[in-house]
DNA sequence: AAGATTTGACCAGA
DNA sequence: TCTGGTCAAATCTT
């Protein structure tokens, strides 16, 4: 990538530690009130939800402060990006791994642009004029997925658009939008991508974020979900923080969307490009949210940075 | 009738 | 100029 592509504010090293420290407080803040809103939702379970008002008045503050706590390192963030030279990955490679073989439920993690903060200004914004127009979305952080089946209930609804016969491609490729395009703005797409036919596989490639909201599931406020219950190894105990869509731009993982029910198979497995493996904290990530009294709920940076932009 | 899909046209980027 | 992504009218499905 190039320094001309994204607008830097010269910052030094000094302001650079300042930074960090103070995104770091404010998402240690964030995690801490998301932990209480959980505890209560706990609580209220357990309690048969006997004082609804009360619980209803405390899930808004919590989540009041979840909210802006996460809006000001967004904030901060969109003001001095963070980049991690590790993950950029232009998604022009981003098929390069998927063959027939491979884990079918393996997925890719969102790759990260150096264009990461400003994209959605960039193509999200600018809404097509013509027909036809478009731009072509080299540089959109994707994710990939394959599956046996060509419409996998990912949690989203989908509007086909299109179909094209690709070059070198045995098979059309499709093209979906969300349902929810026109009427809330939502710009997530997929491609999925037929790639043999006995047994049937599909290569289905996320673009964009869900920006939409689902009316039926607006009161649901926080979900954490532990990304392999059944593994208590701290290296596989990421947890992946799903927001409800209700909030001013809460973009969402496709598979991790709170707004409509869990797809009934366990979530994928988020898998680095590269390396085709799982993704672990590294010794070279920074352990930004340590909870002395739960490791297996410690977040590494790129956990978090993940999360920023979901 | 409304919503979803199909399909040829259009157009930007490589 | 070719290719891939999107549009939108026509058609199909519910």
């Amino acid at each position: 990538m190039s320094n001309s592509n994204m607008k830097m504010i010269k910052k030094d090293d000094a302001d650079d530690d300042r930074i960090k420290a103070i995104i770091e407080e404010e998402l240690v803040r964030g995690r801490e009130f998301a932990n209480q809103l959980r505890q209560l939702i706990v609580i209220d379970k357990t309690n048969n939800n006997n004082n609804e008002g009360d619980s209803a008045y405390h899930h808004n503050h919590l989540l009041s402060n979840v909210i802006s706590s996460f809006a000001n390192t967004l904030s901060l963030l969109n003001k001095y990006p963070v980049i991690d030279p590790v993950h950029h990955q232009s998604s022009s490679s981003s098929n390069s791994s998927s063959s027939p073989n491979n884990d079918l439920m393996q997925m890719q993690p969102p790759q990260l642009h150096s264009s990461l903060l400003t994209y959605d200004h960039h193509i999200c914004n600018t809404p097509p004029d013509r027909r036809g127009s478009y731009r072509r979305k080299r540089n959109m952080e994707t994710w990939t997925k394959e599956s046996e089946k060509e419409r996998e209930e990912d949690g989203h609804q989908w509007r086909k658009y299109g179909q094209k016969a690709i070059q070198n491609e045995k098979y059309t490729r499709n093209y979906f939008r969300c349902t929810h395009k026109y009427e809330q703005g939502c710009q997530a797409t997929k491609q999925v991508q037929k790639l043999q036919e006995n047994p049937p596989l599909y290569r289905t490639t996320y673009y964009g974020h869900h920006t939409c909201t689902n009316p039926d599931i607006n009161n649901h406020i926080l979900i954490m979900e532990e990304h392999d219950p059944n593994n208590t190894s701290s290296s596989s105990s990421s947890i992946f923080l799903s927001f409800d869509n209700s909030l001013p731009n809460p973009p969402t993982n496709p598979f991790f969307s709170s707004t409509t029910p869990p797809p009934p198979q366990p979530p994928p497995k988020m898998m680095k490009k590269e390396e085709d493996k799982e993704v672990v904290p590294s010794s070279s990530t920074q352990q930004v949210l340590d909870d002395s009294s739960n490791n297996d709920n410690n977040i590494c940076w790129d956990d978090l940075m993940m999360m920023m932009i979901w």
